[in-house]
DNA sequence: AAGTGGTCTAGACCACGAA
DNA sequence: TCGTGGTCTAGACCACTTG
């Protein structure tokens, strides 16, 4: 079935239980002898998860005392997830969507590292272009791992967004982007129209629910067309 | 003395190798066994060492091939104002800073609405450029308004970061920022040692005190080497 | 005194990649 | 085949906090 490492089994178990409220904030957690005795592991490996989620702000441990589940974290939102066709709409433009690829592919080395699966597994790709008023303004290359979203590939993409899908299918607990200005080959120059001298904003977003990467995306925008703004105060 | 743990020793003189520049990106890092016969521990520890290494970003691991320093990019927080040169230094690395320009000028029409000042009137101009381990990582151009900062043009920012300055005179209470993709031109290329295919990602920044624009900044970052981060729950 | 987390050891088996 | 990292065990000693 699934053959995963004992630490992580424990680890997702352990995870549920805070994101489902089975376990509260300041609540106690299971100590390393309790988990030992629990799921029959040496106390090492127990020590690997709540040391794991320990540096992953999901518990917090005191020496001597015990461990407990951390306060949920303060976030101000960079750059929220929210769909390319939201903020056209937002602006009271035109949002069309082009349907480039549909599929089921093997994960590679890169696309496996990012959604977390094994190399060689099973992944749903789309690819997308989204245009305003007529203009092509992102490119969405992305892909989803088909154990939470398996039905992903049936939807019309022309009617309905992938940001939809996804919340539909598998709440969006945590997101990581990643900004960077990138040089487009041909083929991407061609697909945004692209003009000679310009740049390409790559933001690279990935979606979790309950610590599993939902969806892994490349968004590529026209550099002349397109930028994240951001306030804080 | 210092009554630390042993992975704690190890990993510091790893970090020391690969920030001091002994052990340069793509390189490859002492083994697991490597580090048990030249520091006399466990591999249980050894592996410990590497796998937080790892966890920090420092190193990248591959099963069965070995462990190798990680290409350097800088990770930031979009809406974080924070100097570059503290995010290089919490890297570990080197942080050099050269002053091409230094002066005092009169606002054109540009810089004088993102500055909120009048055309023509007075305005400090600075033009820096960043290094990490002697490598071009931003270009900086920034106003100041004068009326806030007057002595902003006094200090060496060789031995002091422009954020460091402003935050003394005059407490940022609020910040805009907005992030795009830019081809650079032959002068940006020269000066952030570009690659001919790679493109320019442009931070522009207005920072506001007490409902004023302290000052208003183009940050020019090298597109390979440079991305900004953000993660939300 | 009992329980907690922090650290460390000396083995072990496995999958993987390179030679 | 050999070295690599990934994982796991069954102990151990320590400093610390709580009762």
């Amino acid at each position: 079935m699934a053959p995963q490492p004992i630490y992580l089994t424990v680890l997702q178990h352990l995870r549920k239980q805070v994101s489902q409220g089975r376990l509260k904030p300041g609540s106690r957690m299971p100590s390393e002898n309790e988990i030992v005795r629990q799921f029959g592991i040496s106390r090492m490996t127990a020590n690997r998860v709540l040391s794991l989620l320990a540096a992953q702000g999901v518990v917090t441990r005191v020496a001597g005392v015990g461990t407990f589940v951390a306060e949920p974290r303060v976030h101000s939102h960079p750059l929220q997830v929210r769909s390319i066709a939201d903020e056209i709409r937002a602006r009271g433009h035109a949002h069309e969507c082009r349907v480039l690829k549909l599929e089921t592919t093997r994960a590679g080395a890169e696309w496996a590292g990012r959604c977390g699966v094994p190399a060689g597994a099973r992944l749903h790709h789309s690819l997308l272009l989204h245009l305003e008023n007529g203009v092509p303004l992102q490119l969405e290359d992305r892909h989803v791992n088909p154990k939470l979203v398996h039905d992903y590939l049936l939807h019309d993409f022309t009617r309905t967004t992938p940001h939809e899908v996804l919340m539909r299918a598998a709440p969006i607990q945590h997101a990581e982007h990643t900004v960077r200005a990138v040089f487009p080959d041909a083929a991407l120059r061609k697909l945004l129209a692209l003009g000679r001298s310009e740049a390409c904003l790559l933001v690279r977003r990935r979606t979790w629910s309950d610590g599993q990467v939902v969806s892994a995306a490349d968004l590529y925008h026209a550099g002349s067309r397109y930028e994240l703004t951001g306030q804080f105060s």
